[in-house]
RNA sequence: UCCUCGCUAGCUCAAUUGGCAGAGCGAGCGGCUGUUAACCGCUAGGUUUCAGGUUCGAGUCCUGAGCGAGGAGCCA
C-alpha cells in the first residue's frame, strides 16, 4: 500500500465522521473499522464507524490499482482501517449522520479481521446479543443509544453545575440498608462484619447539605432483588440531589427544570441518533414544564375510572386496586398513557413510602413524596420526597420500622444541629435513557448490563 | 418466589397426523458502476439443549433436568 505511506514523525491528520460535512470537496483520512462491505461489480462499498459516525467509502476500480481494488473487495467486516479519499456529497449515501460519502484513493488494513464475526447485520435474540454485547455494541442502534446515555449524563451534571449544586459523592460500601427494605448485596469487611453494597446515597446526602446547601451524587446503584423485568437491572446509575430549605412544591418546580433540561439537551446533540434509533421526535419535542401534577387520590380515582370502563377481564384482574396500595406498572402505564409529557404523581400512603419521608400536614396516613412518571408506558424515572425534619418524629419512625437506632445515630444529630426542611430525589439514568430513545429494555442503555441472570461479558 | 413461554446450521426461523434435516441471512468463490438488510450463480455448514421413555420409526409424543425470555411482586 505504497501510496499511503508517510514520513516517519509526520503527524497525520485524522477527520471524525461526525465533522464529514465540513469537508466536502476536501480529502480526507479516516480511521475506524469495516462495519459492512458491499461489492458491487466495478464498485464496493464499505460502511465505515470510527466511533463518532458511520461513513460511506466508495472504491471504483477505474481509480486505484489492481492489487488494492482486490484488498478492498474482499476486506473481512470488522477490519480495522485507514481510508483516504475525497469527501463528496450524495443523497443516496447512507451512515450518520449520513449524505457524504468518501471516494477511496488510498487504504491501509490496519488489523484484517477474522472471518467469522459473529454478529449478523439483522436482528439476533435477547440472548445471543447479550453473550455477545462486547461486540453487539458496535451496531449502530446500541451505538446509538449509549451515545444517548452519555449525553443524559453530560445533561445532568450540567444542569447540577450550573444550578448551584455541588457533586458530593456518597459511599458504596455502607455499614446496613439505608431505606432498611431492599435486599442488597454483601461483601466481608475486614473486622468489620458484613459490608452492603449502596441502594441509595441519599442519607449521606442530607448530611451533605447542612455543609453545602445544594449537592448532588452521582453513581451505580445495587439492587440484589430478584427483579425479573424489562425495568430492572441489580446494577443501575442513579443522580440523587438533595436539598436544604426545599418543600415538596419546589422540589416538583426543580424536577420539571430538570428533566426537561436533559430532553433539550439530547434534542440537540443526539438527533442524529434518535433519528437512526427511529424515535418519534416530536413526542419528545413536548416535553417543557409545567408538567401535570396529580395527587395519589387523584390518580387512584382515575384507575378506579379507568377499570370500570374497561371490557378486558384480564385488563380488569391487573388493574384491581385499593386506597392505601403503591402503583403496579400497569397502573403506571395506564395512568402515564392520558399524558403526553411525564406526570407527578404526589402524596403517597405513608404505609408504601420510606421512613423518612414527611407526614402531610393534617393528614397523616400520607406523606410528602412525589413520584415522577414517564409517558409511553416507561413509568417511574424519578421517585422523591420532603424529608422528615423533627427530630422526634424521626426517631419514633425509626422505632416504628424496627430499624437500628444505633445505626441512625449520626441521621438524627441533622435534626438537632439546625434542621430545616429539605427534599432530593432519585433518577435512574437507564430509565429514562430508555425512554428517550424508545428502548424497549432498559439493559440496552448501559454498556455491560448486569441482570439477576447475567455477569458476562 | 410465583405464572406463562421458548431451546433445530454462526444468526433468524421453518419442518403438515410421528415418516428422507430445510430456507433466508452470514461465510468462501464467481458475476454486475450506485449498493442502502442489494441482486444472480456455485460451495461449505447439523450430537435438533441434555438424560431417559413410548414406537417399526421421534425435531415432533411422554417424564425429568438444564439454560434463557416475558410478566407479577419489589423498585429507579
Amino acid at each position: 500500500m505504497g501510496r499511503g505511506k508517510r514520513a516517519r514523525g509526520e503527524i497525520m491528520d485524522i477527520t471524525r465522521v461526525s465533522d464529514i460535512a465540513q469537508h466536502d470537496g476536501q480529502q480526507v483520512t479516516v480511521q475506524g473499522w469495516v462495519y459492512n462491505r458491499t461489492d458491487k461489480g466495478k464498485l464496493t462499498f464499505l460502511l465505515v464507524r470510527d466511533g463518532s459516525g458511520f461513513v460511506q467509502c466508495v472504491a471504483f476500480k477505474g481509480d486505484l490499482d489492481e492489487t488494492l481494488f482486490d484488498r478492498i473487495r474482499h476486506i473481512p467486516q470488522e477490519s480495522s482501517v485507514v481510508v483516504t479519499g475525497t469527501v463528496r456529497a450524495d443523497k443516496r449515501a447512507p451512515g450518520i449522520p449520513g449524505g457524504y460519502e468518501i471516494g477511496i484513493s488510498d487504504l491501509q488494513i490496519v488489523q484484517a479481521a477474522d472471518e467469522d464475526y459473529p454478529m449478523a447485520l439483522k436482528e439476533h435474540g435477547v440472548d445471543f446479543a447479550l453473550d455477545h454485547r462486547h461486540l453487539w455494541m458496535r451496531m449502530p442502534s446500541q451505538w446509538a443509544i449509549l451515545r444517548v446515555r452519555a449525553t443524559v449524563i453530560s445533561a445532568i451534571r450540567e444542569w447540577f453545575d450550573t444550578n448551584g449544586y455541588l457533586n458530593m459523592d456518597t459511599p458504596i460500601l455502607t455499614p446496613a440498608a439505608c431505606e432498611g427494605t431492599s435486599t442488597l448485596f454483601e461483601t466481608p469487611y475486614f473486622n468489620e462484619g458484613m459490608a452492603y453494597l449502596a441502594q441509595s446515597g441519599q442519607l449521606y446526602n442530607e448530611a451533605n447539605i447542612f455543609a453545602f446547601g445544594k449537592v448532588y451524587a452521582f453513581g451505580p446503584t445495587f439492587r440484589a432483588e430478584k427483579s425479573k423485568t424489562r425495568r430492572h437491572l441489580t446494577e443501575f446509575w442513579m443522580v440523587e440531589p438533595e436539598v436544604a430549605f426545599c418543600d415538596l412544591d419546589q422540589l416538583m418546580d426543580i424536577e420539571e427544570q430538570f428533566v426537561a433540561h436533559i430532553v433539550k439537551r439530547v434534542l440537540k446533540d443526539r438527533r442524529a441518533e434518535l433519528e437512526s434509533l427511529g424515535r418519534d421526535i416530536s413526542v419528545l419535542e413536548k416535553i417543557e414544564p409545567p408538567f401535570p401534577r396529580i395527587s395519589y387520590d387523584e390518580a387512584a380515582e382515575m384507575l378506579k375510572q379507568i377499570r370500570d370502563e374497561t371490557d378486558d377481564p384480564e385488563k380488569k384482574e391487573l388493574l384491581t386496586f385499593e386506597w392505601g396500595m403503591d402503583f403496579g406498572s400497569p397502573h403506571e402505564t395506564e395512568l402515564t398513557n392520558r399524558f403526553d409529557k411525564p406526570v407527578f404523581v404526589y402524596g403517597y400512603p405513608t404505609q408504601v413510602k420510606a421512613f423518612y419521608m414527611e407526614p402531610w400536614p393534617g393528614r397523616p396516613e400520607v406523606c410528602k413524596s412525589v413520584d415522577l412518571l414517564a409517558p409511553e408506558g416507561y413509568g417511574e424515572i424519578i421517585g422523591g420526597s420532603e424529608r422528615i425534619s423533627d427530630h422526634d418524629l424521626l426517631l419514633q419512625r425509626i422505632k416504628e420500622h424496627n430499624l437500628p437506632r444505633e445505626a441512625f445515630e449520626w441521621y438524627l444529630d441533622l435534626r438537632r444541629f439546625g434542621s430545616v426542611p429539605h427534599s432530593g430525589f432519585g433518577m435512574g439514568v437507564e430509565r429514562t435513557v430508555a425512554w428517550l430513545c424508545g428502548t424497549e429494555h432498559i439493559r440496552e442503555t448501559i454498556p455491560f448490563p448486569r441482570t439477576i441472570k447475567r455477569v458476562y461479558p
